[in-house]
DNA sequence: TGACAATAGATGTTATAACACGTAATATCG
DNA sequence: CGATATTACGTGTTATAACATCTATTGTCA
Protein backbone atom coordinates (compact mmCIF):
# COMPACT_ATOMS: atom_id res chain seq x y z
CA UNK A 1 0.00 0.00 0.00
CA UNK A 2 1.45 3.32 -1.11
CA UNK A 3 1.74 6.10 1.54
CA UNK A 4 1.81 9.15 -0.73
CA UNK A 5 -1.65 9.31 -2.60
CA UNK A 6 -3.04 8.52 1.45
CA UNK A 7 -1.15 11.56 2.08
CA UNK A 8 -1.70 13.81 -0.35
CA UNK A 9 -5.64 13.48 0.14
CA UNK A 10 -5.44 13.04 3.89
CA UNK A 11 -7.32 9.93 4.11
CA UNK A 12 -6.32 7.91 7.22
CA UNK A 13 -7.88 4.67 6.80
CA UNK A 14 -6.54 2.44 3.79
CA UNK A 15 -8.31 1.54 0.51
CA UNK A 16 -10.72 -0.84 0.29
CA UNK A 17 -8.36 -2.83 -2.75
CA UNK A 18 -5.63 -1.92 -4.55
CA UNK A 19 -7.88 -1.67 -7.54
CA UNK A 20 -9.47 1.28 -5.38
CA UNK A 21 -6.30 3.01 -4.99
CA UNK A 22 -5.19 2.87 -8.22
CA UNK A 23 -9.17 4.38 -9.48
CA UNK A 24 -8.52 6.74 -7.13
CA UNK A 25 -4.36 7.65 -7.87
CA UNK A 26 -5.47 7.09 -11.32
CA UNK A 27 -8.34 10.60 -10.92
CA UNK A 28 -6.71 12.20 -9.21
CA UNK A 29 -3.63 12.11 -11.28
CA UNK A 30 -5.68 13.12 -14.62
CA UNK A 31 -7.33 15.75 -11.84
CA UNK A 32 -3.54 17.66 -11.41
CA UNK A 33 -3.34 17.32 -15.57
CA UNK A 34 -6.29 18.58 -16.54
CA UNK A 35 -6.08 22.04 -13.75
CA UNK A 36 -2.69 22.65 -15.07
CA UNK A 37 -3.61 22.49 -19.03
CA UNK A 38 -6.99 24.27 -18.08
CA UNK A 39 -5.02 27.07 -16.44
CA UNK A 40 -2.72 27.25 -18.87
CA UNK A 41 -5.37 27.68 -22.38
CA UNK A 42 -7.32 30.11 -19.91
CA UNK A 43 -5.60 33.32 -21.35
CA UNK A 44 -6.43 31.66 -24.58
CA UNK A 45 -9.54 31.41 -23.97
CA UNK A 46 -10.48 27.84 -24.38
CA UNK A 47 -11.26 25.36 -22.12
CA UNK A 48 -9.60 21.14 -22.33
CA UNK A 49 -12.40 20.18 -23.96
CA UNK A 50 -12.84 22.88 -26.06
CA UNK A 51 -9.31 22.51 -27.27
CA UNK A 52 -9.42 18.84 -27.85
CA UNK A 53 -12.17 19.17 -30.38
CA UNK A 54 -10.01 21.63 -32.26
CA UNK A 55 -6.91 19.45 -32.49
CA UNK A 56 -9.54 17.01 -33.49
CA UNK A 57 -11.17 18.94 -36.61
CA UNK A 58 -7.55 19.92 -37.22
CA UNK A 59 -6.71 15.93 -37.41
CA UNK A 60 -9.36 15.80 -39.70
CA UNK A 61 -8.32 18.00 -42.39
CA UNK A 62 -9.64 20.10 -45.37
CA UNK A 63 -13.07 17.86 -45.17
CA UNK A 64 -13.80 18.20 -42.07
CA UNK A 65 -16.42 16.19 -39.77
CA UNK A 66 -19.81 15.91 -38.53
CA UNK A 67 -21.02 16.76 -35.22
CA UNK A 68 -21.19 12.65 -34.37
CA UNK A 69 -17.95 12.42 -35.62
CA UNK A 70 -16.72 14.85 -33.25
CA UNK A 71 -18.50 13.47 -30.53
CA UNK A 72 -17.14 10.21 -30.77
CA UNK A 73 -13.42 11.43 -31.29
CA UNK A 74 -13.51 13.23 -28.03
CA UNK A 75 -11.59 11.97 -25.01
CA UNK A 76 -14.28 12.13 -22.66
CA UNK A 77 -18.02 11.49 -23.94
CA UNK A 78 -19.95 14.13 -24.43
CA UNK A 79 -23.91 14.40 -24.53
CA UNK A 80 -24.28 17.82 -25.72
CA UNK A 81 -21.98 18.19 -28.84
CA UNK A 82 -23.97 20.36 -30.71
CA UNK A 83 -23.53 23.67 -28.26
CA UNK A 84 -20.28 23.25 -27.24
CA UNK A 85 -20.02 23.67 -31.38
CA UNK A 86 -21.71 26.23 -31.40
CA UNK A 87 -19.51 28.20 -29.18
CA UNK A 88 -16.92 27.69 -31.22
CA UNK A 89 -18.61 28.92 -33.97
CA UNK A 90 -19.70 31.73 -32.27
CA UNK A 91 -15.68 32.69 -31.45
CA UNK A 92 -14.84 32.23 -35.55
CA UNK A 93 -13.01 28.55 -34.91
CA UNK A 94 -14.91 26.49 -36.90
CA UNK A 95 -17.57 27.00 -39.63
CA UNK A 96 -20.69 24.59 -40.20
CA UNK A 97 -22.55 24.02 -43.13
CA UNK A 98 -25.45 21.44 -44.38
CA UNK A 99 -24.04 20.79 -47.78
CA UNK A 100 -23.41 16.99 -48.76
CA UNK A 101 -25.58 14.09 -50.67
CA UNK A 102 -26.63 12.98 -47.31
CA UNK A 103 -28.52 16.26 -46.16
CA UNK A 104 -29.00 14.89 -42.23
CA UNK A 105 -24.84 15.51 -41.91
CA UNK A 106 -24.07 18.83 -40.98
CA UNK A 107 -19.98 19.33 -42.06
CA UNK A 108 -17.92 20.95 -39.14
CA UNK A 109 -14.55 22.40 -40.44
CA UNK A 110 -11.66 24.37 -38.41
CA UNK A 111 -10.91 27.80 -39.63
CA UNK A 112 -7.81 29.36 -40.70
CA UNK A 113 -8.37 31.43 -37.24
CA UNK A 114 -8.74 28.41 -35.43
CA UNK A 115 -5.09 26.83 -37.34
CA UNK A 116 -3.71 29.95 -36.32
CA UNK A 117 -5.11 29.75 -32.82
CA UNK A 118 -3.35 25.79 -32.65
CA UNK A 119 -0.46 26.92 -33.96
CA UNK A 120 0.18 29.44 -31.40
CA UNK A 121 -0.66 26.56 -28.52
CA UNK A 122 1.37 24.11 -30.00
CA UNK A 123 4.47 24.93 -28.49
CA UNK A 124 2.82 25.99 -25.03
CA UNK A 125 1.44 22.72 -24.91
CA UNK A 126 4.11 20.80 -25.78
CA UNK A 127 5.71 22.39 -23.10
CA UNK A 128 3.38 21.75 -20.61
CA UNK A 129 2.99 18.04 -21.92
CA UNK A 130 6.99 17.95 -20.92
CA UNK A 131 7.07 19.76 -17.74
CA UNK A 132 4.09 17.08 -16.12
CA UNK A 133 5.35 14.17 -17.62
CA UNK A 134 9.02 14.68 -19.28
CA UNK A 135 10.71 13.54 -16.04
CA UNK A 136 9.10 9.97 -16.37
CA UNK A 137 12.05 8.95 -18.93
CA UNK A 138 10.97 7.19 -21.73
CA UNK A 139 10.74 3.66 -20.47
CA UNK A 140 8.45 4.79 -17.60
CA UNK A 141 5.96 6.61 -20.43
CA UNK A 142 5.85 3.19 -22.54
CA UNK A 143 5.13 1.11 -19.58
CA UNK A 144 2.72 4.01 -18.62
CA UNK A 145 0.85 3.40 -22.05
CA UNK A 146 0.97 -0.44 -21.71
CA UNK A 147 -0.73 -0.56 -18.54
CA UNK A 148 -3.43 1.95 -19.39
CA UNK A 149 -4.38 0.27 -22.75
CA UNK A 150 -4.60 -3.18 -20.38
CA UNK A 151 -6.92 -1.58 -18.20
CA UNK A 152 -9.16 -0.21 -20.90
CA UNK A 153 -9.24 -3.85 -22.53
CA UNK A 154 -12.16 -4.81 -20.06
CA UNK A 155 -15.24 -3.06 -20.38
CA UNK B 1 3.67 4.76 -30.29
CA UNK B 2 1.20 2.54 -29.11
CA UNK B 3 -1.72 1.74 -31.97
CA UNK B 4 -4.35 1.20 -29.30
CA UNK B 5 -5.52 4.92 -28.26
CA UNK B 6 -5.12 6.20 -31.67
CA UNK B 7 -7.16 3.85 -33.20
CA UNK B 8 -9.66 4.30 -29.91
CA UNK B 9 -10.47 8.07 -30.97
CA UNK B 10 -9.68 7.49 -34.68
CA UNK B 11 -6.76 9.72 -34.45
CA UNK B 12 -4.79 9.46 -37.64
CA UNK B 13 -1.55 11.60 -36.94
CA UNK B 14 0.62 10.34 -34.50
CA UNK B 15 1.03 12.13 -30.96
CA UNK B 16 3.88 15.32 -30.44
CA UNK B 17 5.74 13.59 -28.23
CA UNK B 18 5.67 10.58 -25.74
CA UNK B 19 4.34 12.08 -22.97
CA UNK B 20 1.10 14.03 -25.10
CA UNK B 21 0.13 10.20 -25.55
CA UNK B 22 0.56 9.62 -22.12
CA UNK B 23 -1.69 12.58 -21.09
CA UNK B 24 -4.59 11.33 -23.49
CA UNK B 25 -4.05 7.68 -22.57
CA UNK B 26 -4.55 9.14 -18.75
CA UNK B 27 -7.11 10.92 -19.11
CA UNK B 28 -9.22 8.87 -21.76
CA UNK B 29 -8.62 5.89 -19.04
CA UNK B 30 -10.19 8.04 -16.25
CA UNK B 31 -13.09 9.26 -18.72
CA UNK B 32 -13.92 5.65 -19.06
CA UNK B 33 -14.17 4.57 -15.50
CA UNK B 34 -15.51 7.75 -14.11
CA UNK B 35 -18.63 7.30 -16.68
CA UNK B 36 -19.40 3.60 -15.34
CA UNK B 37 -18.72 4.85 -11.88
CA UNK B 38 -21.18 7.22 -12.66
CA UNK B 39 -23.86 4.68 -14.22
CA UNK B 40 -23.10 2.54 -11.03
CA UNK B 41 -23.99 5.75 -8.46
CA UNK B 42 -26.99 6.73 -10.82
CA UNK B 43 -30.13 4.75 -9.41
CA UNK B 44 -28.65 5.50 -5.65
CA UNK B 45 -28.99 9.52 -6.62
CA UNK B 46 -25.17 10.33 -6.07
CA UNK B 47 -22.78 11.57 -8.74
CA UNK B 48 -19.03 10.21 -8.10
CA UNK B 49 -17.79 13.76 -6.73
CA UNK B 50 -21.25 13.65 -3.99
CA UNK B 51 -20.32 9.63 -3.45
CA UNK B 52 -16.51 10.65 -2.91
CA UNK B 53 -17.63 13.56 -0.31
CA UNK B 54 -19.41 10.78 1.47
CA UNK B 55 -16.60 8.49 1.98
CA UNK B 56 -14.57 11.37 2.64
CA UNK B 57 -16.74 12.03 6.01
CA UNK B 58 -17.36 8.87 6.40
CA UNK B 59 -14.13 8.03 6.80
CA UNK B 60 -13.15 11.56 9.07
CA UNK B 61 -15.49 9.98 11.74
CA UNK B 62 -17.71 11.62 14.40
CA UNK B 63 -15.97 14.82 15.24
CA UNK B 64 -16.74 15.51 11.06
CA UNK B 65 -14.90 17.98 9.05
CA UNK B 66 -14.97 21.77 8.23
CA UNK B 67 -15.95 22.65 4.59
CA UNK B 68 -12.18 23.24 3.43
CA UNK B 69 -11.14 20.56 4.45
CA UNK B 70 -13.98 18.31 2.94
CA UNK B 71 -12.74 20.55 -0.26
CA UNK B 72 -9.10 19.65 0.34
CA UNK B 73 -8.88 15.99 0.40
CA UNK B 74 -11.72 15.33 -2.30
CA UNK B 75 -10.18 13.85 -5.63
CA UNK B 76 -10.67 17.10 -7.92
CA UNK B 77 -10.62 20.38 -6.70
CA UNK B 78 -13.91 21.87 -6.03
CA UNK B 79 -14.20 25.65 -5.99
CA UNK B 80 -18.00 25.64 -4.82
CA UNK B 81 -17.82 23.31 -1.85
CA UNK B 82 -20.91 25.29 0.24
CA UNK B 83 -23.72 24.23 -2.74
CA UNK B 84 -22.08 20.90 -2.76
CA UNK B 85 -22.97 20.02 0.47
CA UNK B 86 -25.72 21.81 0.46
CA UNK B 87 -27.39 19.47 -1.91
CA UNK B 88 -26.28 16.48 0.29
CA UNK B 89 -27.81 18.19 3.44
CA UNK B 90 -30.77 18.46 1.13
CA UNK B 91 -30.78 14.88 1.13
CA UNK B 92 -30.30 14.17 4.59
CA UNK B 93 -27.13 12.70 4.20
CA UNK B 94 -25.04 14.98 5.74
CA UNK B 95 -26.18 17.61 8.52
CA UNK B 96 -23.93 20.95 9.66
CA UNK B 97 -23.55 22.85 12.67
CA UNK B 98 -21.70 26.07 13.76
CA UNK B 99 -20.60 25.54 17.24
CA UNK B 100 -17.11 25.28 18.00
CA UNK B 101 -14.55 27.72 19.59
CA UNK B 102 -14.05 29.60 16.36
CA UNK B 103 -17.50 30.33 14.84
CA UNK B 104 -15.73 30.98 11.61
CA UNK B 105 -15.63 26.77 10.83
CA UNK B 106 -18.95 24.72 10.08
CA UNK B 107 -18.71 21.34 11.36
CA UNK B 108 -19.82 18.95 9.08
CA UNK B 109 -20.63 15.31 9.63
CA UNK B 110 -22.10 12.48 7.65
CA UNK B 111 -25.67 11.00 9.13
CA UNK B 112 -26.93 7.37 9.96
CA UNK B 113 -28.74 7.65 6.51
CA UNK B 114 -25.39 8.47 4.94
CA UNK B 115 -23.70 5.74 6.29
CA UNK B 116 -26.46 3.71 5.75
CA UNK B 117 -25.89 4.64 2.11
CA UNK B 118 -22.39 3.81 1.65
CA UNK B 119 -22.53 0.72 3.63
CA UNK B 120 -25.27 -0.47 0.50
CA UNK B 121 -22.82 0.67 -1.60
CA UNK B 122 -19.78 -0.50 -0.17
CA UNK B 123 -19.69 -4.15 -2.29
CA UNK B 124 -21.55 -2.26 -5.26
CA UNK B 125 -18.43 -0.30 -5.73
CA UNK B 126 -15.96 -2.53 -4.81
CA UNK B 127 -17.49 -4.83 -7.85
CA UNK B 128 -16.97 -2.72 -9.89
CA UNK B 129 -13.59 -1.31 -9.15
CA UNK B 130 -12.70 -5.46 -9.52
CA UNK B 131 -14.44 -5.70 -12.79
CA UNK B 132 -12.50 -2.25 -13.96
CA UNK B 133 -9.29 -3.32 -13.23
CA UNK B 134 -8.75 -6.65 -11.71
CA UNK B 135 -7.44 -8.02 -14.80
CA UNK B 136 -4.17 -6.28 -13.98
CA UNK B 137 -3.39 -8.15 -11.46
CA UNK B 138 -1.17 -7.23 -8.37
CA UNK B 139 1.99 -6.70 -9.87
CA UNK B 140 0.63 -4.35 -12.71
CA UNK B 141 -1.51 -2.46 -10.44
CA UNK B 142 1.62 -1.39 -8.16
CA UNK B 143 3.72 -0.50 -10.76
CA UNK B 144 0.68 1.67 -12.19
CA UNK B 145 0.75 3.15 -8.45
CA UNK B 146 4.30 3.76 -8.33
CA UNK B 147 3.98 5.57 -11.65
CA UNK B 148 1.50 7.69 -10.89
CA UNK B 149 2.82 8.77 -8.20
CA UNK B 150 6.24 9.38 -9.56
CA UNK B 151 4.32 11.39 -12.28
CA UNK B 152 2.66 13.51 -9.46
CA UNK B 153 5.95 14.26 -7.88
CA UNK B 154 6.71 17.04 -11.09
CA UNK B 155 4.21 20.24 -10.04
C1' DT C 1 -6.46 48.66 21.96
C1' DG C 2 -7.68 49.68 17.38
C1' DA C 3 -6.80 49.36 12.45
C1' DC C 4 -5.96 46.07 9.12
C1' DA C 5 -5.17 41.57 7.27
C1' DA C 6 -6.43 36.82 7.01
C1' DT C 7 -9.60 33.11 7.28
C1' DA C 8 -14.13 30.51 6.84
C1' DG C 9 -17.94 30.55 4.67
C1' DA C 10 -22.06 32.13 1.93
C1' DT C 11 -24.28 34.27 -2.09
C1' DG C 12 -25.16 36.23 -6.90
C1' DT C 13 -24.38 35.54 -11.50
C1' DT C 14 -22.94 33.40 -15.64
C1' DA C 15 -21.54 29.49 -18.25
C1' DT C 16 -21.62 24.87 -19.15
C1' DA C 17 -23.10 20.01 -18.73
C1' DA C 18 -26.77 16.60 -18.52
C1' DC C 19 -31.05 14.82 -19.91
C1' DA C 20 -35.20 14.38 -22.36
C1' DC C 21 -37.62 15.40 -26.27
C1' DG C 22 -38.56 17.20 -31.02
C1' DT C 23 -37.66 17.57 -36.15
C1' DA C 24 -35.97 16.58 -40.61
C1' DA C 25 -33.79 13.38 -43.79
C1' DT C 26 -32.80 8.78 -45.12
C1' DA C 27 -33.09 3.72 -44.88
C1' DT C 28 -35.76 -0.50 -44.44
C1' DC C 29 -39.16 -3.71 -45.38
C1' DG C 30 -43.78 -5.72 -45.94
C1' DC D 1 -44.74 2.16 -52.77
C1' DG D 2 -45.99 3.50 -48.34
C1' DA D 3 -45.63 2.93 -43.37
C1' DT D 4 -42.21 2.60 -39.99
C1' DA D 5 -37.67 2.69 -38.15
C1' DT D 6 -33.29 4.77 -37.97
C1' DT D 7 -30.04 8.37 -38.17
C1' DA D 8 -28.27 13.12 -37.54
C1' DC D 9 -29.04 17.05 -35.41
C1' DG D 10 -31.26 20.75 -32.81
C1' DT D 11 -33.87 22.73 -28.73
C1' DG D 12 -35.91 23.32 -23.99
C1' DT D 13 -35.16 22.67 -19.38
C1' DT D 14 -32.84 21.63 -15.18
C1' DA D 15 -28.82 20.94 -12.51
C1' DT D 16 -24.27 21.80 -11.61
C1' DA D 17 -19.72 24.08 -12.03
C1' DA D 18 -17.00 28.29 -12.25
C1' DC D 19 -15.99 32.83 -10.91
C1' DA D 20 -16.17 36.91 -8.42
C1' DT D 21 -17.78 39.24 -4.54
C1' DC D 22 -19.66 39.75 0.12
C1' DT D 23 -20.20 39.05 5.35
C1' DA D 24 -18.69 37.51 9.75
C1' DT D 25 -15.14 36.05 12.81
C1' DT D 26 -10.52 35.80 14.29
C1' DG D 27 -5.54 36.92 14.16
C1' DT D 28 -1.68 40.34 13.90
C1' DC D 29 0.85 44.16 15.15
C1' DA D 30 1.95 49.07 15.54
Amino acid sequence: MSPSIRAELKQARPFASLEHEAVVSLARTVAVLEHQMAEVLKPYGLTPTQYNVLRILRGAGEEGLCRNEVRDRMISPMPDATRLLDRLADMGLLVRSRTGDDRRFVRTQITAEGIALLARLDDVIHGLHERQLGHLGEAELRRLLEILEHARERR
